[in-house]
DNA sequence: TCTTTATTTAGCTAATTGCCTAAGTATGTC
DNA sequence: GACATACTTAGGCAATTAGCTAAATAAAGA
C-alpha cells in the first residue's frame, strides 16, 4: 500500500505524540514535572506492576521525552522537554469546546 | 486488573493526543491550519482511500480536535482547536534535544 | 558469598488500531 | 426516475499495543 511523502513527513513527530497517549505516561509526565523519580515511586503512583512502568518509561525514554540516571540500585527518571508540559493546557481546550 | 483513579483522570487528556498520534491525521490537522478542506482534498493529499480517510476525520471530530459542515454532496473540515499548532513545535524540540 | 531489593527483558494473550473492499446514504444533474 | 459524485458505515484481517508472570541483571547488605 503506497503512502505519501507528505505523511512520512509526520511520522517522527506522530511518534512523539503516541508515546505520550497513554493515561498512565500523561500521568508520569505530569509527576515528573514536579522533579525526579524513580521507578519505585512512579510503580506505586501508578498503580500498576513494575515491568508495565518500566515499559512505558523506556516509551518516554525512547521518544526523547524523558531522561534516566541509574543512582545505586535505583533508576531515576526526569523531564527531559518540559514543554510538552503546554499540551496539557491545550488539550483541556479541547474539551472546554475550542480556541 | 487495577487502575488508580490518578491515572483515569488523564484519560481523556490522553484520548486527544491518541487522536493527534498518527502521520496522516498530523498531516490533516496541519493541513486544516491554512484553512477548511473537503474530504475529496484531504483524501488527495493523504494519498490513501477516502473511508481511511473519512475515518481518520471522524475520529479528529469525535476528540473534538476538527468541525465539519456540510455543503451541498460536499463536507469541509476546519481546525477547530489551533493551538494544537503549537504541539509541532514542541515536538521538534523534543527531537533536537531538550529544552 | 548468599540474599534482598530495584529494575529490565522476554514471552504470552487480549484488546486496539489501521488499512482495505463493499455496501449504504445523501446530494446534484440529466 | 436514473445515474454520478461525495461521503460514511460495516466487516474483515494483519499489525501493534498493553497488561501480566517469570526470568535475567545489577547493586547493597549481612
Amino acid at each position: 500500500m503506497l503512502v505519501h511523502a507528505e505523511v512520512k513527513r509526520f511520522k517522527p513527530q506522530a511518534a512523539v505524540l503516541k508515546a505520550l497517549a497513554h493515561p498512565a505516561r500523561l500521568l508520569i509526565v505530569d509527576e515528573l514535572s514536579r522533579g525526579e523519580r524513580c521507578v519505585c515511586e512512579l510503580t506505586e503512583l501508578v498503580g500498576a506492576r513494575m515491568p508495565t512502568v518500566s515499559r512505558h518509561l523506556s516509551l518516554l525514554k525512547h521518544a526523547g521525552i524523558v531522561d534516566d540516571e541509574k543512582r545505586g540500585a535505583q533508576v531515576f527518571y526526569r523531564l527531559r522537554v518540559p514543554c510538552v508540559l503546554n499540551f496539557f493546557k491545550c488539550v483541556q481546550a479541547v474539551q472546554a469546546g475550542g480556541k
